[in-house]
RNA sequence: CGGGGCGUAGCUUAGCCCGGUAGAGCGCCUGCUUCGGGAGCAGGAGGUCGGAGGUUCAAAUCCUCUCGCCCCGACCA
């Protein structure tokens, strides 16, 4: 069953193809619980180092970890109007413990600003309180009418910054500072493009000031909200009594930020850069960076091959040519009973970003047979100073996958004046980004999506923006007051 | 919650219309031969046919109810 073999290919169902992809690639499976999924070690693998390399980001920027509780009174939920009305209905609710019915329910937190803002009321008092910079790794529970694997699920891990400001300009930088964060991080690490700007007041948090958010183009040219930053104001510091004393003596509320990345990164990846074969990972986010397959075919053979294998393993991750600490992610496959070929396509399908065959041939000629997993282009590597040439390969693997999806996209993005009848007929087609104006009313908002589907995704900034801007809205026809995104997304 | 599809071995499924011994492929176990792009042969293990009730001499198959999952829409990181 040759066919069964074959993932369903992104041109005849996308959908399909991924969620084939990350079943098979075993990153992760459906649990017993609608709408929960199970991350497997080849999809926590991935992040793992998403966390990792976040994580430093953030501590580099100043943050500190905590943790908060899973439980929060439902009574806090309720105390910023917007942030009730745009949580509530997706709210778990746990309503009996130890046998007992509760005398006030607690909701599963949908997100933690309520409980992180009333400890942070009770540690201010004064400006020299301020900033707090802090961060939480931690799992949250929105009940989603519809999932989708890592896209949308009931339950789903994430990262939420939280800090309170002495000033609204302070927070404001902040909020700004952490949007290039995780677009620093999308770009380097996923090789995953983005467009930063804002949201508008339709799409922003609810009980924000402003949301800034970094969209992606995945390669179906819908649009993956990745990351968001949020600038609070004083919303929260209100509803929950965050003062303190400013250098005057004088009382003041805080300002607050909260930005956030989710496991939906891992979909966005898988969307990006997967193929027909299956997926592809940047190697600054594989857990494995480098599969070696030894090939044999006598008994003497494979003990020779096997010992060869290791050793070239050994050489690779002793080298500490990227850093002491940053070693050659090495793995050896060594088992039996299964061909070379065979394991080459799992492996493919995996998305390991680099393979070295090493076969009695390349043996002799002290040499592997290394295969790109993004182009399946194949060469000869010397054994000799094989790290630095291994090391520098992934390099190009990882530049030249964010140059390939940076392509795409702008090869799917459409500038310059169109008509509503053609953005109509590119939504119900194609798809992708288009840059347009306008009129900052809502209600046109409104209407290209029940139109189209389509939203703005976001008010680009300003280097994203078109040479000349728009001049009209996209949907009335009226003066420009803005230049938008509009995309179908997730 | 609307529309569609589906529950049979670990996975993919045939059988259901027209009731009568539960089959196949993949995977798994054992052995031998293989091994540079998804191995071959031989032997073997594995099933409350989603659940409950009903019709019948007899139900995977017909009827009723029920549970669950996936996909497409309305809501969302």
């Amino acid at each position: 069953m040759a066919d069964d073999k074959k993932l369903t290919t992104r041109a005849d169902d996308f959908s399909a193809w991924y969620n084939e992809l990350v079943l098979r690639s075993e990153l992760a499976d459906y649990s017993p619980v609608k709408g929960s999924m199970v991350i497997r070690p080849n999809g926590y693998g991935i992040w793992e180092r998403m966390q990792r390399a976040l994580d430093d980001m953030f501590k580099e920027t100043g943050h500190q970890n905590a943790y908060f509780p899973l439980l929060i009174p439902e009574s806090f939920l309720k105390k910023e109007a917007q942030h009730v009305e745009g949580f509530a209905p997706e709210c778990a609710v746990v309503t009996h413990g130890g046998g007992k019915e509760l005398e006030e329910p607690l909701v599963i937190r949908p997100t933690s600003e309520t409980i992180i803002y009333h400890m942070f009321a009770k540690w201010t008092q004064s400006y020299r309180d301020l900033p707090i910079l802090m961060n939480q790794w931690a799992n949250v529970v929105r009940w989603e009418m519809r999932t989708r694997l890592f896209l949308r699920t009931l339950e789903f891990l994430w990262q939420e910054g939280h800090t309170a400001h002495a000033t609204h300009d302070e927070a404001e930088q902040e909020t700004v500072r952490m949007l290039h964060v995780y677009r620093t991080f999308m770009e380097g690490w996923m090789a995953m493009p983005v467009i930063t700007g804002l949201k508008s007041d339709g799409e922003k948090f609810a009980g924000a000031l402003r949301t800034y958010s970094c969209e992606a183009m995945m390669q179906d040219n819908k649009a993956l909200q990745a990351g968001t930053s949020h600038n609070l104001g004083q919303n929260f510091a209100k509803a929950f009594e965050l003062q303190f004393q400013d250098e005057k003596g004088e009382m003041a509320f805080a300002w607050n930020t909260s930005w956030g990345v989710s496991t939906r990164m891992v979909g966005g990846l898988v969307m990006t850069h997967g193929d027909d074969n299956g997926l592809r990972t940047p190697p600054k986010l594989a857990p494995i960076e480098i599969v070696i397959v030894p090939i044999w075919k006598s008994d003497e053979q494979q003990a020779q091959l096997t010992a060869a294998a290791l050793k070239l393993k050994e050489e690779l991750t002793t080298w500490t040519g990227r850093g002491a600490t940053d070693r050659l992610r090495v793995h050896v496959d060594l088992r039996d009973g299964m061909k070379p070929g065979a394991k080459y396509y799992e492996w493919e399908l995996r998305g390991i970003p680099l393979r070295f065959e090493l076969g009695p041939k390349d043996l002799e000629k002290q040499a592997v047979f290394a295969a790109r997993r993004d182009t399946r282009e194949k060469q000869s590597m010397a054994m000799d100073g094989l790290p630095a040439a291994a090391a520098a390969l992934l390099e190009r693997i990882q530049n030249d996958m964010f140059a390939a999806a940076l392509a795409r996209r702008e090869a799917n993005s459409v500038r310059g004046p169109i008509t509503y009848d053609a953005f109509k007929a590119l939504m119900e087609g194609n798809g992708g980004f288009v840059f347009a104006g306008w009129c900052g009313d809502a209600a046109c908002e409104a209407k290209v999506k029940e139109d189209t589907k389509a939203t703005i995704r976001v008010m680009p900034d300003a280097e994203f923006r078109s040479p000349v801007a728009p001049a009209t809205c996209l949907c009335c026809g009226a003066p420009s007051k803005a230049e938008a995104v509009w995309a179908r997304a997730y």
